[in-house]
RNA sequence: GGGGAUGUAGUGCAGCGGUCUAACGCGCUGGCCUGUCAAGCCAGAGAACGCGGGUUCGAAUCCCGUCAUCCCCGCCA
């Protein structure tokens, strides 16, 4: 018989009709005279109901039924008893009334239960990933991206966009992630590149005069996996020609408001807040700030000039945050904060409370007045080199927030960071480019070139999430003067130009709109649209953090015969 | 490369120096049961406690090493 309806819409107006439905066994309640068998299909899980079933033909089927068969099962679909219908699940109105069943394939006894919902040991799951995809959580979030990605798809076709596939198999630029390379059986002793992205493609794209493209687009980077970092990924990635960073902007708030209210039915406010790079790192400590919460960071400078406290008093900078009513203020709970930026590599922060204000009272005063300070309240602070310090007061703010169980002030807080730097220097003194090397500088910051890079602002803007970098994305250079003297900047020789990019910069050259776009982590954003915190929990077949996958054992050896082709050999 | 947590039946976990001949839930096997939906009741099988070494009269329990997983730092233009 064909399947005449999914298990999980079995529905009342179904009632009365004859159907076929095929899935899998989800659960069996045999009552000695009555049977129920649950089956379940992509859709849900409906019940079926045997009785007397120990006189029907069927009774040797039904007695082994074992769950996670593939059952074929027909009957009447009749409204249950008033006093069982179960509210609980989609189907709990209606039943099949069991006439015919047909095992289409057993099973063997299986590593875990899949009708039980429970935290698995991540190699289990991973090693058995089709049948962890089977569970209702995981099976619901794929097809949940598969929604979300027909959205994103519809949003940017009805916006009159182009969707364009670029390569993946790609030449190799250095800076930036690791790449993943890839031997060149033509070319002897060359390599290609998986894409890290798809930057330089749709730069391309608008000279080519596409206007406006987009693509869900997988991107490769050899770097070590996060929860939400894995070595392929996707990512929105989109470009647009003739726009300025406002269009870019809201064109994504658009989008993530379209997102919010068809998948959660929540309406974001619009437009997003924004706020600059360097404001966000002087209250939050951090570029990508958690702004549920209000919790800020204060500058104390000043007022410990006058303190006692002879480290603080000689710093260049103190900042601290006012921790409110603290829950514990112990010597020793206290401590663990301590520890906790040491872990960091940060040198701990000090704690003041009011009953200690005997010690300094012109500096409490000054706290009690200034800041508010009461009784109960914490500050803590942390003084030496201004942007160090912000940074550990931005984890120290992190961590009190999970501390001090602080209840976020929203569920959702989406902001804009703007005016990001350049360049940034890297650990090992050189000038790296922050966002990367087509970023256009505000045009006022161009004179810096020459004086001071480090100073340069970015046409740059990231959208962050609950702390969560989503996205971000940039204005590029159009002048192949200016991209050359960028790359100069970063380092590069006129060869090493001319040989890595010397294709960008002809053609830039022959007509290039003013253009600029926006990547957005598609795994991180339907992670936090389903609500996990992980990114494995919405890919279909994520790796482990080893990359490893135990699924397919992959990676795994090659035959001599293969490296050979590649002139490829292995060396310990 | 580094830090932290974890590793005990198929699975989720308890036990953290002797009473552990390792407990419990789920699953599994057999039996009973005509309305359940985390079905119920009865009976039963199943682990020498990741691996290696050590301490001890005695180790799942302590120590060292090692491996694996997860979280984090480094890394992620």
């Amino acid at each position: 018989m064909k399947r005449t309806v999914y298990a999980g819409n079995v529905h009342s107006i179904h009632v009365g009709e004859y159907i076929t439905i095929k899935g899998w066994v989800q659960k069996i309640r045999n009552h000695g005279g009555v049977l129920f068998i649950d089956v379940r299909d992509r859709e849900g899980v409906v019940q079926t109901v045997w009785h007397d079933f120990l006189s029907t033909v069927h009774a040797e089927l039904l007695l082994n039924i074992k769950p996670e068969e593939v059952v074929e099962i027909s009957g009447y679909v009749r409204r249950r008893p008033e006093e069982s219908i179960n509210y609980q699940i989609k189907t709990g109105e209606v039943e099949i009334l069991g006439s015919d069943i047909i095992r289409i394939s057993s099973t063997l006894p299986l590593p875990f239960e899949i009708s039980r919902e429970f935290q698995l040991d991540e190699l289990l799951r991973m090693k058995y990933r089709y049948l962890d995809l089977r569970r209702e959580s995981l099976n619901k979030n794929i097809i949940f991206r598969s929604k979300i990605s027909k959205l994103v798809r519809d949003f940017f076709h009805g916006n009159g966009f182009i969707e364009v596939e670029t390569p993946l198999i790609v030449k190799y630029t250095p800076g930036g992630a690791r790449n993943f390379l890839i031997p060149s059986r033509v070319f002897t002793g060359k390599f290609f590149a998986l894409a890290e992205s798809p930057q330089i493609y749709k730069q391309l794209l608008m000279i080519a005069n596409f206007d406006k493209y987009f693509q869900l687009s997988k991107c490769f980077r050899d770097e070590d996996p996060r929860s939400d970092r894995q070595i392929e990924f996707t990512q929105i990635d989109v470009e647009m020609s003739f726009i300025d960073q406002f269009e870019v902007m809201s064109l994504v708030e658009n989008l993530l408001g379209l997102l919010w209210k068809e998948i959660l039915d929540i309406d974001l406010p619009k437009p997003f807040k924004i706020i600059t790079y360097d404001e966000s790192i002087c209250r939050y400590g951090t570029d990508k700030p958690d702004l549920r919460y209000s919790l800020e960071v204060l500058d104390f400078t000043t007022i410990f000039q006058h303190s006692n406290i002879q480290y603080l008093k000689e710093a260049p900078f103190v900042g601290g945050i006012i921790c409110r009513n603290a829950s514990k203020t112990g010597r020793k709970y206290l401590q663990s904060y301590d520890e906790y930026l040491k872990s960091y590599g940060g040198k701990g922060v000090k704690v003041l409370k009011l009953d200690e204000q005997e010690k300094d009272p012109e500096l409490f005063t000054a706290l009690k007045t200034k800041y508010g300070m009461q009784p109960g309240d914490v500050l803590m602070v942390i003084g030496g080199e201004k942007y160090r310090s912000l940074e550990l007061l931005g984890l120290l703010r992190k961590k009190i927030i999970e501390v001090e169980k602080i209840l976020p002030d929203k569920e959702f807080e989406l902001v804009w960071v703007v005016d990001f730097p350049l360049f940034e220097l890297s650990k090992e003194g050189n000038i790296n480019s922050k966002h990367h090397p087509f970023t256009s500088p505000l045009v006022e910051d161009i004179p810096l070139f020459s004086t001071n890079p480090l100073k340069m602002r970015a046409q740059a803007y990231d959208i962050v999430i609950n702390g969560v970098e989503l996205g971000g994305g940039s204005l590029r250079i159009i002048s192949p003067d200016i991209q050359q003297e960028l790359f100069k900047t970063l380092g590069l020789s006129d060869k090493e130009i001319e040989e890595k990019f010397g294709f960008l910069l002809k053609a830039l050259s022959f007509g290039a709109p003013p253009h600029g776009g926006i990547a957005l982590g598609f795994d991180r954003l339907v992670a936090i649209l389903m609500g996990e915190e992980s990114i494995r929990e919405v890919i279909a077949f994520p790796k482990m953090t080893s990359t490893y996958d135990p699924l397919t054992d992959a990676p795994s050896e090659v035959e001599h015969q293969q490296l050979k082709n590649l002139h490829i050999k292995v060396e310990d």
